[in-house]
DNA sequence: AATATTCGATAGTAATGCTATTATATTTGC
DNA sequence: GCAAATATAATAGCATTACTATCGAATATT
């Protein structure tokens, strides 16, 4: 497994960028950097001349290699649905019973990031926690469809895909698969939310987590062989 | 029904504001117009200078009834959920079977909403089009538990409460009441969003609403005396 | 008629979100 | 080992944002 993450790039759309941050010592350090300082202070308030300050760099510099703060977020985004498919393939691609499999890609994708695979400048613990609180602001803007047919969200619409087809994989005759697919991805997003800042809208907790949720919510939709 | 419509006042916590809007016909104006101006440009475009341009009024006075535009945004997104429970309320009181309260309530809160009821200044048709886009931005901030303290989502968190305790009355055994009530207010503003701007995403569409969707889901996860 | 209260107008400030230019490193290709 | 290409740093500047403060005029209240 180590081996295999020490070597993989996840491919981000280049247009997200003006020049990719994996090329370069600064590249990376913007991209290490700015996760930190999103998780401490929240989207709002980080600017790129305080990320300049913060890495010894200056603004304009970082203007080379993301237009500005949005399109960082949508790589940063990008970044960690890539990475988050690559353990859903990796994880569910030799389990052949359907129902198992999608079992195994509920497990993944709710679940919290609990450690850091040291493989990259990348922290996927932070940036889980970023994705958690900042994701949504990445696609709710005016600019959505342009974007989007910019191919920006790609990776976050095929993860969907996947596990749309992992749903369709148990019960064919399900009429919500992508609408159920996306609820777990988004649904888990919020419970997690939810479990740090308003414990009394949700039953999750530190010992009934989301993937026990989603994962009844699932197979109670769901006819498969065994219930019905 | 127009005439209880009428005298309705949806109540607020005091602290959102600095001065009622309601309490004077500039306040109506900020209101009235700062919910289709949002409309059109967004939440990160709107500015209180705009605003007081467009209203032929003055930044200055804007600031009088709110000190920021993120308060704005709670005021507006809290009456519309102050608006909704209002309707939850009204429609579910009289059904004594706990099915079809619940089924009631899911209808409420996950239809889009089709007509403004014009018994007041503001637009309930465009002021639902700003929930779905804006409102996770009103709790995604560093902000949220003070705020929450303050008791700025008081409203929205009683209706969650209601409508899970309708899911308890269906099945006292279901182990995620509050996490299916919330994904269901929750994931019903996502689907929405995902119709207008990532129908790959999504099942649902003009034809097969949010509310088959939800209904389907969460009936399938309760047991009930029918089904169970 | 006196007095609050409200509102409009103007001004000002620090920060944001950039862009442009120039100078200095650093890498690389020969 | 040197020149050319490229990357980065430093500085400046600009329009806009998100306010705050003050003052006078209009309006409402008693």
């Amino acid at each position: 497994m180590e081996q295999l993450l020490q070597s993989l790039k996840i491919g981000i759309n280049e247009k997200i960028y003006v020049k990719d941050p994996q090329s370069s010592a600064l590249g990376k350090r913007i991209v290490e950097e700015s996760i930190l300082m999103i998780n401490d202070m929240g989207f709002e308030s980080f600017t790129f001349r305080k990320l300049g300050v913060h890495i010894g760099s200056n603004e304009s510099s970082i203007y080379r290699y993301f237009e500005n703060k949005h399109k960082l977020l949508l790589y940063l985004t990008s970044w960690y649905w890539g990475w988050l498919e690559y353990q859903l393939v990796f994880s569910t691609n030799s389990i052949a019973d359907p129902k198992e499999k999608l079992q195994k890609a509920i497990e993944i994708v709710t679940r919290a990031t609990k450690e850091d695979s040291a493989f990259s400048h990348v922290n996927e613990v932070l940036l889980n926690k970023i994705v958690i609180n900042e994701y949504s602001k990445s696609y709710l803007t005016k600019e959505v469809d342009s974007e989007n047919k910019e191919g920006y969200f790609v990776i976050y619409k095929r993860l969907v895909a996947r596990i749309s087809k992992m749903v369709e994989m148990v019960d064919g005759d399900y009429k919500f698969p992508s609408s159920l697919a996306s609820t777990i991805l988004e649904g888990s997003l919020h419970q997690h939310f939810l479990i740090d800042h308003f414990t009394s809208l949700t039953d999750c907790h530190e010992h009934l987590a989301p993937t026990e949720y989603f994962t009844d919510l699932v197979f109670n939709s769901l006819k498969t062989d065994s219930n019905g």
